[in-house]
DNA sequence: CCTTCGTAGATCCTATAGGATCTTTCCTGT
DNA sequence: ACAGGAAAGATCCTATAGGATCTACGAAGG
């Protein structure tokens, strides 16, 4: 039998967790200076597991530490450096797509094709927004946990968060091309063809760089 | 003019730097509990920053947390894990070494050409290991940093990490082919050569991983 | 002999305080 | 008016202390 983890956490991991995702819904703003003591007051706790939070953020590149200075949140991604992490989820996520498609469990290909099929109803805007996000995030997910590569999923994991930065740029007309290039790649994991499947990702991942790369120019 | 840039750190920056180098070299054992207030007697601070060093190498995977019950490094790699590690060396390198090969500067194939032809001199055994062992870290981040992509440099960093732990029973007498199979590495890049380049890294590590192999037979 | 329970000790986690450093503002001098 | 500098304030970093939790050891019971 197997009971579920009961979750003892320390002050620490709890104010990593909002910390992370203050972060990433931009309610600390790319740049913006990280008071310690201010987050402390406001979280109703310490500076220490404040403090203990933010070295794990900086870690991930989430914030930047300035010696003797304190944190920022990191900056919003240059053209390049954007460029750079489509490269990356390139090489990664064709990478995780092949192998899902070769090892996957029957579950999570069914999961997978699922999900890949969920569309995001209606609701005001920006709850529409995050919920879209989310559902990407998640499917992206779902694909590197089938990989059954720790390492591989770890590592795109992290990417996201990055990218999730940039989320909120994203252009609302096009969320329905992009649900149409998930199930493509949902169906070639179901059907076990890692080429089909590595060449959708790829396909997808260069129409949503693409996509996104309209956001850079002005 | 460029001045040297002048490091004023802290001392959660220095005790990081010190447990990350102690667990690398097996100061601090795999499996090993962490005792905070130890740590912090041995190296003379208090327990506050080598309480921020951990969650900075807990995130890196180097020593793992249990909530209300401390630190401790990291296990060694299971055989599965080690060959989901080179599988992710196999996909983040072979891209490295085509980039570089592609992008990399003259400078760094002149530097990548001279450090792959080195070999280490003789002295005491654990020195010469410990020399080897370092120059090898080297060259293959030489090849990450001339791929020009950041992202890519920094994954590949993560992951050296863990193949250090277990570099301690590589076996001595093959280290000759290593240093031939990255002279050829080398020259590839050198010579503007993407596929070979690819080519020879793949090789290499093919190699590497069963060079490395023979030490979970028992 | 093995298991269960309870206590003592060790260890962890958080809060707080004070010294050190940075940042901002204001003032002086040119 | 502008540049340079000093002082006040804000912020960071580290050490210490105490409450909370875990671990280990030994005793009691089956």
């Amino acid at each position: 039998m197997t009971l579920p983890r009961l979750k003892r956490s320390t002050l620490g991991d709890d104010v990593y967790d909002s910390l992370r995702a203050a972060v990433l819904e931009h309610t600390l703003a790319p740049g913006d200076r990280v008071n310690i003591d201010a987050l402390a007051r406001d979280l109703e706790v310490s500076p220490t597991p404040v403090r203990e939070a933010l070295a794990r953020l900086e870690s991930e590149g989430l914030v930047r530490k300035r010696p003797l200075a304190g944190y920022t949140v990191s900056p919003l991604l240059t053209r390049t450096e954007f460029n750079d992490m489509f490269d990356m989820r390139l090489l990664l996520e064709c990478a995780a797509a092949r192998w899902a498609a070769e090892r996957a469990t029957p579950e999570q290909r069914g999961t997978l094709v699922t999900e890949a099929a969920r569309t995001v109803e209606g609701g005001d805007e920006h709850a529409w927004h995050a919920a879209f996000t989310a559902l990407d995030a998640h499917v992206h997910d779902l694909v590197a946990q089938a990989s059954a590569s720790p390492l591989l999923r770890e590592s795109i994991t992290r990417l996201h968060a990055h990218l999730h930065l940039h989320r909120r740029y994203f252009p609302y007309a096009q969320t329905a091309v992009t649900n149409d290039e998930h199930q493509l790649l949902a169906a070639a994991i179901n059907d076990h063809d890692p080429d089909r499947a590595e060449a959708a990702m790829r396909e997808h991942l260069i129409h949503a760089r693409a996509r996104h790369l309209v956001a850079f120019d002005e």
